[in-house]
DNA sequence: GCCGTTTTCGGCCCGACTGTTTTCAGTCG
């Protein structure tokens, strides 16, 4: 289920929008925001707290704290409206164009009335902007290619956002008496990082009942259409949602259909038409008797095929069924595998919690080992200092005693610069038990000045990871531009080890790269980046991207005991200085 | 609007980049 916490950290972030572009004051909506990712980050369920409890939430503060509290007794903020009645809808979306803020959204709104992108790229295909103060030739282009950026990505969604609606929409399925068997089915099941629309698969012998009571869930604004066998809706959320009811006897059938992908399907429909079969939704059948052969479970469609269970994260038609009939498929790593995190943050700089509090939460997941690793001083927004870092580094050796079960590595994220430097000289960062590096600027780089940065960093001998190599932001930053092959081949040169970014707006690196730099002999780390305890469950989106990429254990460092991976981090040291 | 003191109001992560300006506003991270 989606916690109300980020259904009210939408709505705050919304008033801050809104009031950027209303208001003067530059620092009231940036309170909003504060409040926001306080909200989204804080660890208790918001439903549980009285108003009290609310203003007890950093950020918060008597006027956000009584509209919160408005917003869970009444469902909604009187203030909100206010504003939302000042400004359309497509104003607010206007921002979200790439070089538009605020500002310009607002004198594009009040100069010409274009209130949507749709307007927008009208007017900038009728010459429209010309004149407007602000508007040169170059900001226009800016925009057209920034409202093409923005198409590309469609009406998708982030993959939590789309698991959170899809678990609550399957409890909620579960509990209705004519529901045999309910799951998530489509790109949602093979994990991919975006989702246009979420596919359910329900088993009952009375769809009829199943299909009354899915169009009646509170989540569901509008039905699309509804029938026997499937029924479409758009819930509030604006996603679209599938429901498929099949018979219990064929349900492995139809969730190999329904999971896909279309190439996957094919692929294994043509196998069964060469072995005189055919395969549906309904079934494995004898292609001259029409009699059904097997249809209940996906492992027995599989063997009658002639192959192993394919987890759902490998069928995309990458080469999957070929390795399957050679006895090649990689036995994923899972999330029970993982023994640790290495790329965290606290409140010492842009994390939300005390290092205490995502201590605990981590010893609460049962991992190993523990890394902590804000970011260094050269990212001047984080405001880090030596005398910061050792005195956590202090606390932080002091706090394992509490601790017997989970070893705590000292660690920083380091800034690449665009000459390949990072934070630091030698003698201070070899007090690091671990050093992740990343890009976090300059992001513009020709092709050849990225890779070359890149590659000398991950040279440093004392850079253990590549942190989200692309540095892209999933529908709001390209990845940056750089010769993969060489990053990968440098990568398995120097032992350092690329990162799978959990977080759900990164995925970095991403299924198709992490794959392709296997290939190269390259070790892998799965990191959540954390900024909050919250954050410190994304692990299983980057465990499944991790399997998208075919890695196993051995092929991710945090999947290792602890002495292997200390083994990893100061072998790699000591032959690369 | 929040916070922390300077306990009643002033500061609020800082810096770079871009495109537009003619000295800077807006946007981004």
């Amino acid at each position: 289920m989606p916690r109300v916490n980020d259904a009210v950290e939408a709505i705050l972030l919304e008033y801050a929008d809104l009031l950027s572009i209303l208001s003067e004051d530059p620092f009231k909506p940036r309170a909003y925001e504060k409040a926001a990712r306080a909200v989204g980050g804080y660890p208790a369920d918001l439903s549980t707290l009285d108003l009290k409890g609310i203003l007890a939430i950093p950020n918060v503060g008597k006027s956000i704290g009584e509209k919160v509290d408005e917003y869970l007794r009444t469902g909604t903020i009187a203030a909100l409206e206010e504003l939302r009645a000042q400004i359309p809808e497509g104003v607010r979306r206007l921002m979200s164009v790439p070089g538009l803020g605020p500002k310009k959204a607002m004198v594009l709104y009040r100069e010409l009335g274009i209130a949507s992108v749709e307007e927008l790229m009208e007017a900038v295909e009728n010459d429209r902007l010309a004149g407007l103060r602000g508007f040169g030739s170059k900001t226009q282009e800016n925009i057209r290619r920034g409202i093409q950026q923005l198409r590309a990505s469609g009406g998708r969604v982030l993959l939590n956002v789309a698991l959170d609606l899809a678990e609550g929409l399957l409890e909620e399925l579960e509990t209705v008496p004519a529901v045999r068997r309910a799951a998530v089915a489509g790109s949602l099941r093979r994990m991919a990082e975006t989702i246009g629309d979420i596919d359910l698969l329900v088993s009952s012998t009375d769809p009829r009942a199943v299909m009354e009571a899915f169009t009646a869930l509170p989540a569901v604004e509008r039905v699309l259409a509804s029938g026997e066998t499937k029924t479409s809706v758009i819930t509030r959320s604006g996603l679209q949602v599938d429901l498929r009811v099949v018979a219990p006897q064929v349900w492995g059938a139809a969730l190999i259909y329904f999971t896909g992908s279309k190439a996957h399907n094919i692929r294994i429909r043509e196998m069964a038409v060469r072995k005189g079969l055919k395969l549906s939704e309904y079934g494995l059948f004898d292609a001259k008797s029409g009699k059904r052969i097997v249809a209940e479970t996906e492992e027995a469609v599989y063997e009658h095929l002639g192959l192993p269970y394919i987890p759902p994260t490998l069928r995309e038609d990458r080469g999957e069924v070929e390795a399957a009939l050679e006895g090649d498929l990689p036995r994923l790593v899972e999330l029970k595998q993982i023994r640790g995190d290495l790329h965290t943050h606290t409140n010492l700089t842009d994390g939300l919690a005390p290092l205490e509090e995502m201590l605990k939460a981590a010893s609460c997941l049962g991992y190993a080992y523990y890394a902590v690793t804000d970011h260094a001083p050269n990212l001047a927004m984080q405001r880090m200092t030596d005398e910061k870092i050792l005195g956590q580094r202090e606390r932080l050796r002091k706090l394992q005693a509490g601790y017997p079960k989970m070893a705590l590595l000292h660690g920083a994220e380091l800034n690449i610069d665009p000459d390949g430097n990072v934070d630091w000289d030698a003698e201070f960062l070899a007090g690091f038990d671990v050093l992740v590096a990343s890009v976090h600027s300059h992001f513009n780089l020709g092709k050849d000045e990225m890779t070359r940065r890149i590659v000398r960093a991950m040279e440093n001998p004392f850079v253990h990871v590549l942190g989200h190599p692309t540095a892209r932001l999933i529908g709001r930053r390209q990845p940056i531009e750089f010769d993969l092959d060489e990053v990968f081949r440098t990568a398995a040169r120097t032992g350092t080890a690329l990162e799978v970014n959990a977080f759900p707006d990164r995925l970095d690196l991403k299924d198709e790269h992490i794959l392709w730099a296997k290939r190269h002999g390259v070790k892998f780390v799965i990191d959540t980046d954390s900024h909050a305890p919250v954050h410190l469950p994304h692990m299983r989106f980057g465990v499944a991207t991790a399997q998208r990429g075919w890695l196993t254990k051995d092929d991710v460092v945090n999947a290792w005991p602890l002495a292997r991976l200390k083994r990893f981090l100061r072998k790699e040291r000591v032959a690369r200085s």
